[in-house]
DNA sequence: CTTGACCTTGTCGTAGCGTCAACGTGTCCA
DNA sequence: TGGACACGTTGACGCTACGACAAGGTCAAG
């Protein structure tokens, strides 16, 4: 047999066996005059002994490894392992189809597909407008929201939904018109000082245990190592982006509400 | 934020973020004095969106595609398509569980992975000995067996258990014992035509009609283009390997049991 | 001044082959 | 006998999504 006739016969390509003889998995048959190689019915035996193993599942190296170790013990473990990894495997993929099909789901009503369901369905209710601060506020929210675990994400969601009744809504909008008045504003103008006092009022008590819960004990990867707290009101990693987004006077604003849902948490 | 805060926030390494960069899956941001990269809220969003789509099993090139395409129409097509190919890979994956399953009860009692449990089977039940014949036959067999697809490879067996049984191996010892007695043989020698009739009467009826029905039109990867039928009797590329492995009166043997099954079928 | 923790670019390695390239060989046919 | 054509040979690059270096620059702290 010449390589292609035995690669037909087992069903790979002929890359495959040379392939094959260069990893030393299958043994360099004799060779004719002309240097083509003869194969012979051990090697097409060998081949496919080779490609039962792979087919399985099993690596290369697990392969030649399994059929040097002259059959039995070790091969159950790799095998038994194997099983495992291929149920792992399995389960992931489950997961993420289900995600998938609830992205589906949501994509027919609003085609977002870089957030959560849920937490599009909350950006559809908070307010927005032509508001600068409010983009910024829904972008943190949907960052958060690809950022953090599910668990979290779920509990966090909820947090913000006071914010999404239409009453709400609504003294929404006229705080962010007044956030949006501070772009070009002094940390020490007086509008400062009276916007966050009406913030912290319109911002639910649960929110305020939980910031001030969270903004101390963030997962690791919100708060990486080096980033300290800001203003000696927490919020490491956060808040540190946001001061490079929003004004002096804005980021002052965000610090006395802190201060004060910190009292009131 | 410089490149490591980034990435911690989004729970990636530095290397993935550079390597978004490499491939324009992310723009680059503006750069420090020192050459240093300063990101902003929006690139930690844009990241997060990549990753967003990544995990879900996207390739990052679809990934670019699905984000460019400014959200909505093709995309759900990707979509779709994802999740035509995640449950692909999840039954085929579950296939494979079953195969390993099956191979780890058989390993039990005989550690052979090498062949399909059933082949194990009736291979420990037919004729074995110290004959060379009845190796090579026995090669051929796991080789068919680990080549042949499932639906054929049931059928294939079943038209062997009829040597399984008890007497049947007895017979099947003898004649195999005649049968290597051939090796060095001339292709005239008279032995040759009796041990053709005995072999003949020894194989069942099944065997004929599906032998004469097989070595006609093999699968293609049986019988390779180019592999024309051996000294008119068919059997392409199975004869021709054994034409290497056998003396010239076995192959006489066989040729004469061919014509002679052939005559039955 | 050194140390250490960052940053930069660039290159190699991974698994399992597919796919050229560049070349020799064997057969068939005009 | 010469050319077409289908084989064979080795060698090297390509693919995915980065990890793991290397070799060097930058910056703050001790």
């Amino acid at each position: 047999m010449r390589i292609s006739e035995l690669a037909a016969l087992v069903g790979v390509s002929t890359r495959t066996v040379r392939h094959y003889h260069h990893l030393k998995l299958l043994p360099e048959p004799e060779r004719l005059a002309n240097g083509y190689r003869e194969y012979r019915l051990r090697d097409a035996v060998a081949l496919a002994r080779v490609r039962r193993l792979a087919e399985l599942g099993l690596s290369l190296d697990e392969t030649r490894d399994a059929l040097a170790d002259d059959q039995g013990r070790e091969l159950r473990e790799v095998l038994l392992e194997l099983d495992a990894d291929l149920a792992r495997q399995q389960e992931k993929i489950g997961v993420r189809r289900n995600r998938l099909a609830a992205l589906l789901a949501e994509t027919d009503l609003h085609p977002d597909s870089t957030v959560s369901p849920e937490m599009a369905a909350m950006l559809r209710d908070l307010p927005a407008g032509s508001s600068k601060s409010a983009e910024i506020d829904r972008e943190l929210l949907a960052l958060m929201d690809t950022v953090a675990d599910p668990a979290d994400r779920a509990e966090f969601i909820d947090l913000f939904r006071p914010l999404t009744e239409p009453e709400a809504v609504a003294r929404g909008h006229a705080l962010y018109a007044r956030l949006d008045e501070l772009a070009d504003a002094d940390p020490g103008d007086p509008r400062v000082t009276t916007l966050a006092v009406d913030l912290a009022a319109y911002l639910p008590d649960e929110m305020a245990t939980a910031m001030v819960a969270n903004l101390d004990s963030a997962p690791d990867h919100m708060c990486p190592p080096g980033a300290d707290s800001v203003e000696n009101t927490g919020g490491g990693q956060w808040l540190k982006t946001m001061y490079a987004e929003v004004s002096a006077a804005q980021i002052e604003v965000f610090r006395r509400v802190m201060i004060m849902l910190k009292e009131r948490g």
